[in-house]
DNA sequence: CTCTGGTTATACAGTTATGTACAAGTCGAG
DNA sequence: CTCGACTTGTACATAACTGTATAACCAGAG
């Protein structure tokens, strides 16, 4: 269904129908829509127009592919969202701000994102995958709210609120009345950031 | 192993082994350590040190037990939380403080509202609940922030970065160097708060 | 003691999953 | 065209779970 025929980089050059990556991916699909018991080869298969039959020559086990999953969703959200940052001219609170678009504002990378931090309370493996990922982004925060406060313990705690509400508010079901989500979470950014908006879009559309 | 013994409240007298409430009380510990998927009647029974054969007397299906686990979970943590609270002198203030106290400084109801929360994402029917919890509890924090503010659009946006503190500081990995998890917190919820700390509780034993 | 109601164990049918083995298929190179 | 490496379908063994049916069980009432 979602096949695509074609090779991968290098190493295993030609012929390749449904490659190693094309696991990956769907398994970061159903990992995203349903949650981790949601990747089962079973399904995969089906999803992508094959039987299993190929699976177990790309990976010895369906756990293989889990931490396989997580590898790729480190590197896609995380390090290639810092190159381009770094390579970026513009202040800090600029670079925050990309980042946030970067690694928030796709429907996917935030599903996938959201669905690992559940994943992460039952599985430690994952609880200290994510804890890397998330230190290297607070380390972005800090850097920015130090050019709006000077106090270090006033920047770890507003640092921890831009980032409690980029997270939190995809697992708030709340609603204001009169006003959209969007344009409260801009409010709060106001709030969070001093005179500068940064850290989280505020005009962030996957936010109704 | 969690067996009780015990009759329920009236309706069923004596002589109930392991009763209907047994059941929803295993289903939502589940709930909270594995999530949806991890609520099964198999596992629930053998848990109980049981095997299935008295569930279905109660339960017509694991569906059933499911809504179930949600009514008790809402009259639990909030419907008790709300009455607990009108029947106490003090400033609103100090009752949003009580409520946070109450629904979330035990990991037993934080682990439940946690899981939902993930639940919820994936699962219409339990969107809906959460909704009518969540605006619930958001009401609180409008209250008690209109003590220290006066301008709606700022309460709206200051109440809602304290429920996504509350809430997503237990989906975050990152570490504050040289600091405690509550110590951030607590210089967080001061920063939302004004002057006076509240709606969550800065000495929360749950935050490491 | 015996009857009775609700509770429980057990057996059964159907479904869905994992992982292994192997034969059949397919594409590209020679 | 044919060979060969790689991919895929199918079959098998095992396991876990749902829901149904039913017989055994067990405490209290009469």
């Amino acid at each position: 269904m979602y096949n695509q025929w074609k090779g991968e980089v290098g190493h295993t050059m030609g012929r390749l129908r449904t490659p190693r990556g094309t696991w990956v991916e769907e398994g970061l699909r159903a990992l995203a829509t349903g949650g981790v018991d949601a990747v089962r080869v079973e399904a995969l298969a089906k999803e992508l127009g094959v039987t299993r039959g190929g699976f177990y020559g790309y990976f010895a086990s369906r756990d293989a592919l889990l931490t396989e999953m997580l590898d790729a969703w480190e590197r896609e959200s995380v390090d290639d969202v810092l190159d381009r940052i770094e390579h970026e001219s513009g202040d800090v609170l600029d670079k925050v701000r990309l980042a946030g678009q970067l690694t928030f504002s796709s429907d996917r990378l935030l599903s996938i994102d959201l669905a690992v931090r559940d994943w992460a309370r039952r599985d430690q493996a994952v609880a200290d995958r994510l804890r890397r990922v998330d230190n290297r982004r607070m380390q972005l925060l800090r850097d920015a709210l130090s050019t709006v406060c000077t106090d270090p313990d006033e920047i770890e705690a507003r640092s921890l609120l831009a980032f409690c509400m980029a997270i939190g508010s995809h697992f708030l079901a709340a609603e204001h009345p009169g006003r959209t989500h969007a344009q409260v979470r801009a409010r709060a950014s106001e709030f969070v950031f001093g005179r500068s908006p940064g850290g989280v879009d505020p005009t962030d559309p996957s936010t109704s």
